[in-house]
RNA sequence: GGCGCGGUAGCCAAGUGGUAAGGCCGGGGUCUGCAAAACCCCUAUGCGUCGGUUCGAUUCCGACCCGCGCCUCCA
């Protein structure tokens, strides 16, 4: 069955497939900008995406599909916190990379099997560049910047209709600039002393020593790793204008062939109602979370639980849902694997089947999460259930990226006290001192430990922090 | 001002021209020394407001109210 998705720029539900003969589907999402950590938004559509490349896979097979994201490593932003930092812009981004990567394993986030950097392909975007200029798409200004000559390029504004709108032109975005139009965009910004530090390489043929501007990036690193056309080029709503409108300027100016054959676009997660944002105090990184107790995989649940083309709102009181119902289906699998004592071994039955429909049909995972669960209490896994349903719920696990043995071990890092006060109140409870028992489960309780009783044995919970 | 999205139970959130998925919370029950877990049952005459089309609208149309996003470097 096919993989129908929106596309933002035809603005249709289509099909997704391969373009190219060797079958192998080509995806590229606009990854962070590491100069800091990432947010629970950034994670959303880095999750949606993940989840769309996990059907594709179930889809074309998992060597079929291409997946680069890229990180953003040189830019205003970067360049600001170094100087902030006093410290090297490499090192600072390195940092920034290495708690993204970090957040990413918790995510359970499968990796592109290309994550290039910007500073990495500064050569393949001075020739993309030298290529624009050489073709009259790009001039270089007074100050040696360069620039992109959007009067030059027709089409521009089919992905976001800009050419319907008026274009607002403030009086903050022309006071700086050598620009021909005001909406012109910089492909490559001459270096400023006073602002870059030590940030500069060689510019273009004559343009000045400086750094790429944002946009092409993207362009140059699609590429060099996809190739002139690719299938699927995604990112969050706001990328839309002017990121990706300036991408495609940039490619199709410069190779002459379609750039992308389908675009998508995560809307933004609203937190409590409102954008995230410092000053409002509601913006979360992961960690944040963690240090509240939630597991990542909750975490993971909560962001996907909304459709991804409408803005979703986040709250605690979300969360806590999320972190309930992911325990419902970790405990599924733990009587599943009790009940059948190994892996799946059949094919996946059609018990699910309902849940991949719903993906298919432009990604609606709330959909499919309700289908899963509906499913799952339409029959008693104890005794309905085959090992080919069995597979069939470790297969939708997969494709959610719902990691529960890993979850599952995430906090199950138990004190010794906490352990040695269970194995107490164990023993006061089998010789049925049940004053001693429960004045011991009221220090495990103390502890932040809740102790499950079993009939053989017991199990020690965490409790969530507040 | 331009472009676009949304308002569904206490919270989050699908969906349909024919009478409201799912998760959480809440209530009841089986089980249990306690507490959980597990399992079963219940919980929106209602889908922002007002009109219109229709045999019938939450679903289509119009107006209005409210919220949100983008409009040059925020996923």
């Amino acid at each position: 069955m096919a993989i129908r998705l929106f596309d933002s720029l035809t603005r249709q539900i289509r099909e997704l497939k391969p373009s190219q003969p060797d079958g192998v589907f080509r995806m590229y999402c606009c990854g962070p900008t590491v100069y800091g950590p990432a947010h629970i938004g950034n994670f959303r559509t880095f999750l949606v995406q993940d989840v769309l490349r996990r059907l594709l896979e179930l889809e074309f097979g998992a060597d079929k599909v291409k997946h680069v994201r890229n990180l953003t490593d040189v830019d205003d932003r970067t360049i600001a916190q170094a100087k902030r930092e006093q410290r090297p812009l490499a090192e600072i981004t390195k940092h920034w990379t290495e708690v993204f990567h970090a957040d990413c394993r918790a995510l359970n986030l499968l990796p592109p099997q290309v994550e290039p950097t910007a500073t990495g392909h500064i050569a393949e975007q001075v020739e993309m560049i030298s290529e624009l200029l050489a073709k009259g798409l790009a001039y270089v200004a007074p100050d040696g910047s360069v620039y992109y000559r959007i009067a030059a390029f027709p089409s521009y504004g089919a992905l976001s209709r800009i050419k319907e709108r008026e274009l607002k032109v403030t009086v903050a975005t022309a006071d700086d600039d050598h620009k021909d139009d005001a909406s012109d965009f910089a492909l490559w910004k001459a270096y400023k002393p006073d602002e870059d530090g030590e940030v500069k390489w060689p510019g273009p043929r004559g343009a000045a020593a400086g750094r790429p501007g944002w946009h092409i990036e993207c362009s140059a690193m699609s590429r060099k790793h996809l190739g002139d056309t690719i299938d699927l080029h995604s990112g969050g709503e706001d990328l839309l204008f002017p990121h990706h409108e300036n991408e495609i300027a940039q490619s199709e100016g410069c190779t002459g062939h379609l750039f992308s054959h389908h675009w998508y676009h995560c809307k933004f997660l609203l937190v409590d109602g409102a954008k995230m944002s410092k000053s409002l105090g509601n913006l979360y990184t992961l960690d944040d979370l963690t240090a509240k107790g939630f597991s990542p995989m909750a975490i993971r649940y909560a962001l996907l639980s909304g459709h991804p083309r409408k803005q979703l709102n986040f709250t605690l009181e979300s969360l806590g849902a999320a972190e309930k119902a992911i325990g419902t289906l970790d405990r599924l699998l733990e009587r599943l694997m009790y009940k059948f004592g190994h892996f799946p071994r059949a094919s996946p039955s059609n018990r699910f089947a309902g849940v991949l429909t719903a993906l298919r049909d432009d990604l609606n995972i709330p959909a499919a999460l309700g289908t899963l669960f509906s499913a799952i209490a339409s029959f008693d896994p104890e005794s309905e259930s085959t090992d080919a349903d069995f597979a069939a719920f470790e297969q939708i696990l997969k494709v959610f990226g719902f990691n529960l043995r890993i979850a599952l071990r995430a906090d199950r890092v138990i004190p010794e006290n906490v352990v040695a006060l269970a194995e107490k109140r164990w023993a006061a409870k089998k010789v049925k001192d049940f004053k001693a028992a429960d004045a011991l489960r009221a220090e495990l309780t103390a502890a932040g430990w809740s102790m499950l009783d079993g009939k053989d044995g017991y199990k020690l919970e965490p409790l969530k922090k507040a």
